[in-house]
DNA sequence: ACAGGAAGATGCGTGCACGCAAGTTTGCGT
DNA sequence: ACGCAAACTTGCGTGCACGCATCTTCCTGT
């Protein structure tokens, strides 16, 4: 569904998209973030410096991208395919938890890395924004009559939530290298990410009942 | 109580940044906002443009800055002064509807100037992340026993909220000057914002029944 | 009152984001 | 099959954000 038939032309913009961010991955991995020059994530990838500012705005972005691509689509997928007799808040919580579940194989040592430094950390965080947009419209989408500004407020405060957890546990895993093992809040993230979402759960929940009003 | 005894030292540092946010102000509003180079700002107001840069992260930051400085101190003022026996939700609405209300005396051209500009619409938007944490702490002092992580989030979601409602006023303003006069969402800002909030009301409301749980 | 130390201001250098104006490729209609 | 228009790439130039090292100014404890 999310794969049109594709012009060739949208094709080359994909690829080339994919193979900056993952230069720039590699990159970041083999010497650390601050040791890459975007010219070098540019000739890795096989195109111009100024062309490689036109797919993404800065270096952590697409460092980032590597790891968040096609999020959205997946958090969004996920929430209209739940069936639709589970509360609209479960749905939502369970979509955007599993999103953050998996590890992956190799993404241990590349969050590793976001983590370890504070411009990546920032960045990663940033990218939840870009939920928001497929998640209003999955809304709309499985809750038939739900306003569109509602639907937007209803995202963006997931989106915001999301926010609050991925920066509460950046910050706990900070500090846990540190002395006191006192403050660590939660354990995992994905407990951590319901806990932030639960507070947002009646909201969710009286949207999805009253179609219009 | 906002005002702490003040140092000497820190006085002169809230000295120089409401000189610098008040040179960029002026001066944006006399030449536009893209002919305003840092270095003028600067000069401005008597620093250097390093100095500049230690205030501030971005010219756009620096000209928002002078309408929306001190905008958290009122706004969580604002709900902490509020009766207790107002529900949270309409205390919140209020007391930020309240803030986005008064265009005050010569705001109106600035308001126009930062609709105009792409780049300054964005940066106002972007400050009321700065409420975010203000009101997190508001919220935990007028409802006791309040989670801070609970806190944190309905702060960040409405603050999140806010910003749909900005993004759509300032779209919708932009647009009414093109021909189709149909969407316009809704008239004022104000009514906008009650909009955007409500959706979250039911979440504010419950998280300030169960003060633990 | 004084000395040590901390917080801030400033200059310099580097890397970067982005507007602009070509040059180049792709897709589409005829 | 062909050529045109739109989309994409690229080079150049400008302004800018920010780390670092240094100097100045203010504060604090004795």
């Amino acid at each position: 569904m999310t794969t049109y038939p594709a012009g060739l032309r949208e094709r080359r913009k994909q690829a080339t998209r994919k193979a900056l961010r993952t230069a720039a991955l590699h990159l970041a991995l083999e010497r650390g973030p601050e040791n890459v020059r975007v010219d070098d994530i540019a000739a890795a990838a096989g195109v111009s410096p100024r062309t490689y500012n036109n797919y993404f705005s800065s270096r952590e972005h697409a460092i980032v991208a590597a790891v968040t691509a096609e999020r959205e689509s997946r958090v969004a997928a996920a929430v209209v395919a739940r069936s639709a007799d589970v509360s609209l808040s479960d749905t939502v919580i369970d979509a955007v938890v599993l999103e953050y579940t998996d590890p992956g194989e190799h993404a241990r040592d590349v969050l590793l890395m976001i983590t370890t430094s504070p411009a990546l950390r920032a960045s990663y965080v940033d990218t939840v924004a870009m939920i928001e947009g497929p998640l209003a419209d999955a809304l709309i989408e499985r809750s038939g009559g739900m306003d569109r500004l509602t639907a937007q407020v209803l995202a963006a405060s997931v989106g915001a939530a999301v926010k609050v957890a991925l920066r509460e546990w950046l910050q706990s895993t900070t500090v846990s290298a540190s002395a006191s093992g006192l403050v660590v809040p939660s354990g995992s993230l994905p407990n951590l990410l319901r806990t932030a979402l639960t507070p947002l759960a009646p909201a969710l929940d009286a949207a999805a009942k009253r179609p219009s009003r």
